[in-house]
DNA sequence: GCTATCGTCGTAAACGTTTACGGAATAGAT
DNA sequence: ATCTATTCCGTAAACGTTTACGACGATAGC
């Protein structure tokens, strides 16, 4: 069923039918009706391959994801933001398509294949790295793209990120505000710009308050629950060990809920406990429940889809063509984990 | 650049550029290396549109989930199944492209236009319900799919399926070993098979044993935190609550437990808790210890990919064509949330 | 020396669209 | 009656591949 016969089905051209199919304005009101309902009625939807082949354009773009990551970390983060941003392609007739990249494959070999063989018409990358070959590689191109975080690689192009800094300010505010001096900081993989981001962040909040930065309680762990486990051991061994400690994600909190409960302690009571990062509804069912931050994932997708979209030349001029880059906030959520007065 | 920029680059025809690149016998050895070098150099990588265009085929398979049944249970669930799924089709160069449909948006209609636009060469379907009018549609059209549960509908399919009475029965022989006469059951929607298949075994699991079955104690519940607890709230205020419930996933369980601690009851103590689906990293580091069942989620992904190609007439030949129906065994990991006597 | 076979390659058609171009028909103006 | 403008539609080329078909030279068999 393509549009040769959909034509001859209807004793017209192949020419009039596609014209009457995408809207252009030459052609008779009551042609196209006939072409709608024979359309609707044979079910005849215009081949992708076909139609991209003739204006090289696909409609779709690719969201490229680590399945290493998204399982360490929080697969909720990603599905919230890939169903803003798909809502907001959906606008425009753009199909989002989820890559899944497996940890030992190469992401630029990924993005590669991708350009080349023409599978999208733009690309997304999470996970940007503090220096990313592969922005590098799509700026080259000129391939439209945007990422989650920002990056030193691939020139300026459209990103949305979030405000560590505020963040970071907020928590060690909420903590020294408590009394805390002696604060933790747990983060991911170096080399990734969000941890990064975090660290300097960090730093830069004690330093403020004139309190020395004890480079023993900046630790590396998997975020996730084995990792946070670890971390919290690794504190609670130390001569001194920290009187709260902030974790980039709930899942390495439930680790160490799990660690303090082993030792007797209790978090909120014991130790004071901050994630950065949570699903706010688990956080809100922990026990206690866990001080975390909130993020519009949803509204951050649909932006970070926006920011793409205004750099696409078909759809610039809904969007301004200036350059989209944003720094999105955190809500602080207190709750009981790091509820107590210390000192 | 195409092949015909590279066919003249290389002062031969471009259909001996194809056959080489494409791994046909009739080329000179000579010839297709130098082919195959030119492309590597020059970046030449086949355009996907002209060449699904020619060959009827886009190799790529879709796999249809519903953000809204992702958001609200596991995440987790299904970027393992992904990612098996994904890896077995990498072995025949086929992409696995996910769609997340919108809440409000009718599944079928995603289907019909996936179909109708050729946007798959296959799909695959997940949260099937007993009645399930998209695998008619995919069935009456003859397009490859297979689904993620069985179904009534859709004729003889490929699909892969849990075991409920293994688990319902291994579940129960636990609790009942512990003494406990008053199971409840939550379940999610009705109409989803997985439901139905569950609330089965779990009648006749306790029919088998001789235990009256006590309609009040299977009770319907969103299986996240909040439903969890609103589902353990309502156990509680009967006058004969049960002393051991069974959820169908872990976060419905972090739910339960937070209602329980705020009566001040102590899970794996007062009340035995037992969940079915769990992310079992998760599970292990609550307080206390979950009871749950371990799946193989990224080898049932692989197993569902391969029904899949077993029915996909360019790949049957690589898997013995016949029907795949497989249901897969879960393990039980017995830990602190049930693992007490009662009565 | 003629034919048959084989290995290798070039030619051109086909896949299903979209769109530039031109043509036919109608209407309005002179 | 002629000319122009407008409206609508048909024709055909083009997008980048794959592949059936035929052609060519070389080799082998007789």
């Amino acid at each position: 069923m393509g549009i040769k016969e959909l034509a001859r089905h209807l004793n017209i051209s192949i020419g009039t039918v596609s014209r009457a199919l995408n809207g252009h304005p030459e052609v008779n009101a009551e042609t196209r009706k006939r072409v709608l309902e024979a359309a609707a009625a044979l079910g005849y939807a215009p081949d992708q391959a076909g139609r991209s082949l003739r204006q090289g354009t696909l409609n779709v773009v690719a969201l490229l994801l680590s399945t290493d990551l998204t399982s360490k970390t929080d697969t909720m983060f990603f599905m919230e933001l890939s169903r803003g941003i798909q809502d907001q392609f959906a606008e425009h007739g753009l199909d989002l398509v989820i890559h899944l990249n497996k940890p030992g494959m190469d992401m630029l070999d990924r993005v590669k294949r991708i350009v080349e063989r023409r599978q999208a018409d733009a690309l997304i990358l999470a996970e940007t790295r503090d220096n990313d070959p592969r922005l590098d590689y799509l700026a080259g191109r000129s391939f439209p793209f945007a990422t989650m975080g920002r990056s030193w690689s691939g020139g300026s192009h459209p990103w949305m990120d979030l405000d560590f800094d505020f963040a970071m300010r907020a928590a060690i505010d909420r903590l020294a505000g408590f009394g805390h001096r002696r604060v933790a900081l747990v983060t991911g993989d170096p080399g990734y710009r969000l941890d990064t981001m975090l660290q300097d962040a960090y730093r830069r909040e004690l330093m403020d308050r004139g309190i020395a930065i004890d480079e023993a309680l900046m630790i590396r762990a998997d975020t996730h629950e084995e990792g946070g486990y670890k971390a919290m051991t690794e504190f609670l061994a130390m001569a001194a060990p920290p009187t709260a400690v902030i974790f980039p994600h709930y899942r390495a909190v439930v680790g160490a809920y799990a660690c303090l409960s082993e030792s007797g302690l209790q978090p909120g009571r014991d130790v004071a406990i901050l994630s950065c990062s949570a699903d706010t509804t688990i956080a809100q069912f922990m026990a206690p429940p866990l001080t975390c931050f909130r993020l519009d994932l949803y509204g951050l997708g649909r932006r970070l889809a926006q920011a793409l979209l205004a750099t696409m030349p078909r759809f610039a001029e809904s969007y301004g063509g200036a350059l989209i880059q944003e720094i999105w906030p955190w809500e602080l959520i207190g709750r009981d984990s790091d509820g107590f007065r210390v000192g």
